[in-house]
DNA sequence: TATTGTTATACTCTATAACTATA
DNA sequence: TATAGTTATAGAGTATAACAATA
């Protein structure tokens, strides 16, 4: 049953959710991606565009481009450093906080859309599971860990008669 | 804080548990989508190659370059059905019915791994949980729902003073 | 004429490499 | 010389459009 797959489940419920913030983030410069970057931008501790777009996991020369758009739409500003003007830091402009402060309005709801079918308890409990798993998740290497696997299992292959 | 987020703590166990798949589906051409067509290669009922691309969601002619190289590894072949030729049915060989069910186990394999913070009785609350959410999400058209969202609270902004 | 699959072309996104300016 | 960011160019992946075969 395609039901019981975990990957199944995961990609279903993911995808909606991301569809729907993808949805509701359209109205901002670079999506999804513009939003974490103005996220980033809000944060106490300005960072540089590189240690930004390293932490973002997405290429330096990609983020130019995208610091460029939500500039161009008065969301955000380039500092230079104060001690090494090469270092431009993204700070949020007004605009962008306001923007900001709405689109994480929106994302709640949308959350809930998607915890809908379930009781309050239920949801506590999910989210509970759902972070221990994302916890460890995050310190694992998947790739790593899957070679690992396929070693494994070359050693011993699920074939009725070996 | 952000591991309460539900969006952040789904995309890392959901793209954690993606990235170990497409290690362990690398040796298939194609990668996941690969794996995705052999999988629906072996089901009783052959399907032809364009509702095949429907149904996983992507292009027909980008489904003719998987299948071609699909094909030339062995894996599938191409069979003109015998009610209307134009209709090319995909179906697995031999090699390719081992290779996938290599794969399934494996894929269990990494799944087990991403559970593992949790114990039996948590991996089974957690899946009961998951699957409900799956199957809801599966009935809802996100870009539809995230609209509705957008009008619902441009009706009403979240503003201290409206 | 309509539909299935193929081929050729164009487009989008991303990465590589060369360049400018600061240090 | 080395680093932060920018710009130009090339590459992979994907979609659009014209095509051939069958209905």
């Amino acid at each position: 049953m395609l039901d019981d797959d975990l990957g199944w489940s995961l990609g279903v419920v993911f995808r909606t959710y991301v569809r729907m913030a993808d949805t509701l983030m359209s109205s901002v410069p670079g999506g999804p991606r513009g939003f974490q970057v103005l996220t980033a931008a809000t944060a106490e501790e300005p960072v540089g565009q590189g240690a930004l777009a390293h932490r973002l996991g997405i290429d330096r020369t990609v983020m130019t481009y995208l610091v460029d758009e939500l500039e161009a739409a008065g969301l955000v500003e380039r500092r230079a450093g104060t001690k090494d003007r090469r270092n431009k830091q993204i700070v949020a402009t007004g605009h962008g906080t306001r923007l900001l402060a709405d689109l994480q309005h929106r994302l709640g709801k949308a959350e809930s859309h998607v915890l809908e079918p379930l009781s309050d308890a239920e949801r506590t409990r999910f989210r509970r599971l759902l972070r221990k798993l994302a916890v460890r998740a995050q310190d694992l290497d998947p790739v790593a860990e899957a070679c690992a696997l396929v070693e494994e299992l070359d050693a011993a292959p699920p074939r009725a008669h070996p």
